[in-house]
DNA sequence: CTTAATTTGTACGTATGTATT
DNA sequence: CAATACATACGTACAAATTAA
């Protein structure tokens, strides 16, 4: 028989309507300055009254993907106008490659380091010796001490004078959370050596301490590497 | 006289509702797990109907920064569960700093120089040097060249291998010039000096063919930071 | 220039499934 | 179990803007 695909419950349809929506435009069946069907057409073409399509034509405004001239209709915005970025973009049926992620992570997280031993302060030098042993408490103590490793990260991109850094970097970190869960590896980012974890973190540190830029750029390079690698994800 | 703001007829009444509750979650007046007002109770509290509210929930939604569930409500999700990332979030009102982007931008762009030394094969050299040309043919021309400088950062930028490289660098040089634009300077990337920024151009991509990644990520780190200076948002 | 048709923007009403009390 | 609150979804209606006749 078959006949109905009423649609999963789990997925709200306007999830679905902009997952599709933005599928056709990444594939390049509809291309820049193409205009949309109307809503109400779309509507009655995907099975959906018109207030879910206008919800998920709203989510693709607010992502600069598509833009929208009341009278007129809606119409596809070019690449340049996007105004969020995101690691699986909305109508993307992969998961993002682990490795690619932790590539851009350590590049950006050694640049972060390079700049902290450049302009640390007082004060954010406070803040990295204490999340340092916070660290080394964490691991005495037996636990993971992943929310004293994050603490550490995010102490070293503030000291980098650039919010843009600290942002990007918890984004990054977040993602990356994520995709390991969803692959189902050991998420425990210390397991295995929590030693030579703190040891990579203290080169960072006093490369950062002692204002050496390249230093802390390096060590911290080596240090998401070995990251990776311990998580398996290396190239 | 002023004392009337009937809502300016620019702005959408969904931009706005999303702006407010954005702001209102960035600023901690809302932390993370608090439940929002009801859709009804917001639409009558903002003066707005709930379909408005309801397109607004559904943006945040598809950011991250609320969970909703059925008849329970919304509720603010924590940071770890953002799916986008902004230079200038959702609620903020102050655009984002020139130079912080710029040092985003020299880190990665970098780093995928490096990685297109070591990864790059006989199809990407000869994507790069033939953007390199069309550059220098645009600038014999009399044109700006824009355009082939961006082909030659994309080229290189694909020849890192890491696709994650080329969709952020493409969403921060397109956040760059619309950065630019909204600062009034002189857009043009190669205004001034043009034969400075070829020989600038050629230096990272003669590294790239050599194979010197370490070279590749100097060079490159040193085009983007000089590409800062001419435009005057340097450090 | 005026008129009419189309389309988005906004508002309101209703029904239903789900969660909470 | 019952009642209430809420999100989800659909439908209708009108205003405002655009476009074409």
């Amino acid at each position: 028989m078959e006949g109905f695909t009423p649609l999963r419950p789990s997925a709200k349809l306007a999830d679905e309507v902009t997952s599709a929506l933005a599928a056709r435009i990444a594939s390049g069946e509809l291309m820049p300055g193409d205009r949309l069907p109307a809503e109400k057409e779309l509507g009655v073409s995907l099975g959906v009254s018109r207030s879910v399509v206008r919800e998920a034509i709203s989510r693709l405004k607010h992502d600069g993907l598509v833009e929208t001239r009341q009278g007129a209709g809606a119409f596809v915005a070019g690449p340049q106008s996007a105004k969020s970025f995101r690691l699986q973009p909305t109508g993307a049926d992969v998961a993002p490659d682990l490795a690619h992620i932790f590539e851009l992570r350590c590049e950006v997280e050694a640049g972060a380091a390079a700049f902290a031993a450049e302009r640390r302060d007082a004060a954010d030098l406070v803040q990295i010796e204490a999340a340092l042993t916070a660290i080394q408490l964490a691991m005495e103590a037996g636990r993971d001490g992943v929310a004293e490793d994050k603490a550490l990260h995010v102490a070293i991109a503030a000291a980098s004078g650039n919010p843009a850094f600290v942002r990007f970097l918890d984004f990054l970190a977040n993602q990356l959370e994520e995709a390991i869960r969803a692959a189902r590896l050991n998420s425990l980012k210390v397991a295995g050596r929590p030693m030579a974890v703190q040891r990579e973190h203290r080169r960072v540190v006093e490369a950062i301490q002692a204002g050496d830029s390249a230093a802390a750029r390096t060590a911290m390079a080596a240090h998401i590497r070995a990251a990776a690698q311990r998580l398996g994800v290396a190239r």
